[in-house]
DNA sequence: AAAATAATTAGAATAGTTCTTGATCCAAAC
DNA sequence: GTTTGGATCAAGAACTATTCTAATTATTTT
């Protein structure tokens, strides 16, 4: 049987508050979409399936959720290049490479046992807050 | 002795042709200030620098150049989030810590005898054509 | 030297993102 | 229940790094 919830959260799968984040009903569409892609969508991408649901939201909007799920570790943005940014709700420790083909982005594993930091040559008492690995070819 | 060169020319020590790219007089200005620096300048910054010597030169010429100087495989450009591009004169395999504190960029070598894509878990076939890793946080 | 090609310049155009402003919503205090 | 204050939102303007366009200049080829 279905519990009831407050209007401004008609989703009862997403919890009202992620890592001290408020999520308000914008940033619940934002946040329920990508957890359900693994394609990397855009801002924009985020933008116009969410509007679907949403149709007053503003792309504005869109970019100021995506901040604050950034900033709260909720989601990572993805960069390459200087093509638009991406958004990935895989939190886990991975790389990601660019099918130059397709022009799809697939999440790569380290392979086991692999600690990246052991095998960069860093000057001692290095803090490291985020490490950012691409590449970009073809998958043949 | 110093030997003469056309005035187009006026480094001796630019050859004028890499790898296949006729070195033009705005191409060694750049090439040369690229090589000289570690600093990983942003197009902005070569710019404003290599106006001192040639006044007359435009922006757009300083992005055709590092452009031309990228493709031929002379430089490498490098890309933190959304920031401008910067460029960097070393094409050993390396990474790119990004100091937070000073905002300063050095390179990262790896440690002897590792193979990146020796740890990375990727699909068999795949041709890979370009590798980027980037680091932020602090030297402490 | 003439013709063809490549490079350069200046400024306009582009695109992703951020900023501004005013309205709205929400939580807590009263 | 109202009020108050801070957070969030929407719409569009503004910003900025970069690319494009068109006209000029330099270089190479013929």
């Amino acid at each position: 049987m279905m519990t009831t919830h407050p209007p401004h959260s008609p989703h009862p799968d997403v919890p009202e508050e992620i890592n001290g984040l408020r999520m308000t009903r914008q940033r619940q569409e934002v946040y329920r979409f990508l957890m359900g892609e693994r394609s990397h969508p855009t801002a924009n991408e985020v933008f116009m399936r969410i509007k679907e649901t949403l149709p007053n939201v503003s792309l504005a909007t869109v970019y100021n959720c995506l901040e604050a799920l950034v900033q709260h570790h909720i989601i990572r943005q993805v960069n390459f290049d200087r093509e638009p940014s991406r958004y990935c709700p895989n939190l886990d420790e991975h790389g990601h490479f660019h099918d130059e083909t397709t022009g799809t982005i697939h999440d790569i594993k380290f392979k086991p046992g692999i600690n990246l930091t052991d095998i960069l040559d860093l000057p001692p008492n290095t803090v490291i807050k985020d490490i950012e690995i691409t590449l970009r070819g073809q998958l043949a």
